[in-house]
DNA sequence: ATTGGGTACGTTATGTTATTACGTTGGTCA
DNA sequence: TGACCAACGTAATAACATAACGTACCCAAT
């Protein structure tokens, strides 16, 4: 549970140390690394891996951040209400790290049929995808006069 | 490209250490890590992590192996025939590590469905399940008498 | 008011996963 | 033959993540 004194710059409900990282995740606006974090709050008294990884984890159990796992880095979610049970789908831009979210109740039902179907039960799912956001690969052909990732 | 003279142990026109690690995943029959992968062929004159680095991601590029990214682990593709550029889906229990591996044309239309209307290009979908197979989860309720993961 | 449980915290150390950098080997082909 | 290219070998290091310990604080039951 929340420490109850504590009111973050984003959110009220949560711990200092989980407001310091969420604030750090949302300012990033884009994936950030657990070390990054760590590196940008080293000013502020954060001083080890440890103290992030247990506020992420405590941020992503609430669903305000998710990991990208396939870049082992968090994003603040933008999926506006809660969700109900429903798969976030993350796309990526190799070229500026820009994160658009989704879901999609079409591709949970088919997931859900594939479980039924092979009798097992589902726990987590993660859906991903890499890709060029319209910016990025309209710029494919000049040189890099974007900030990459 | 492939090594012209190598012959592995599953397959032809892998190179020696592309053959080796390929066998090691196979042997796994669940997916394994690049540095169990590693201790397993240093008998075999494997000596560092970059090697197994590269034949893994020759054997990902051919699309032999998958890479299971929630666990940073390797598994073999048991996709019969060649993939018509359609997404891998994986469920990997926690219990067993047993894979299950699907796929699914409405998803893949979903996704790409999605990827239109947002304007991005889609470059590598990953999608995984993490489950209980049907004999892990009918285990849930006795001692642990299986081998776990 | 004391005590015991639960949660977050701080700190140190360590474990695990992945890449960079640089030089060598061996086959291909003009 | 010699330029090229892909794979290889080796050492070092970067990047990601957790274990294990003890402390501080709130809360609720005694």
């Amino acid at each position: 549970m929340p420490h109850p004194l504590s009111a973050g710059p984003i959110l009220s409900g949560l711990t200092k140390n989980q407001a310091l990282v969420l604030d750090t995740i949302v300012m990033a606006h884009k994936p950030i690394g657990a070390y990054e974090i760590l590196g940008k709050l080293k000013p502020r008294g954060i001083k080890s891996p440890v103290q992030i990884y247990r506020a992420v984890n405590s941020l992503i159990q609430c669903g305000i951040v998710h990991k990208v796992e396939s870049i082992n880095a968090f994003v603040r979610c933008t999926h506006g209400h809660p969700h109900h049970g429903q798969t976030t789908i993350l796309a990526i831009c190799d070229g500026c790290g820009a994160v658009v979210e989704h879901h999609d109740d079409t591709v949970d039902r088919r997931l859900e049929a594939w479980a039924r179907q092979e009798a097992f039960e589902v726990e987590t799912v993660a859906i991903e995808l890499k890709m060029r956001c319209a910016r990025c690969s309209g710029l494919a052909s000049l040189a890099t006069t974007k900030t990459q990732v």
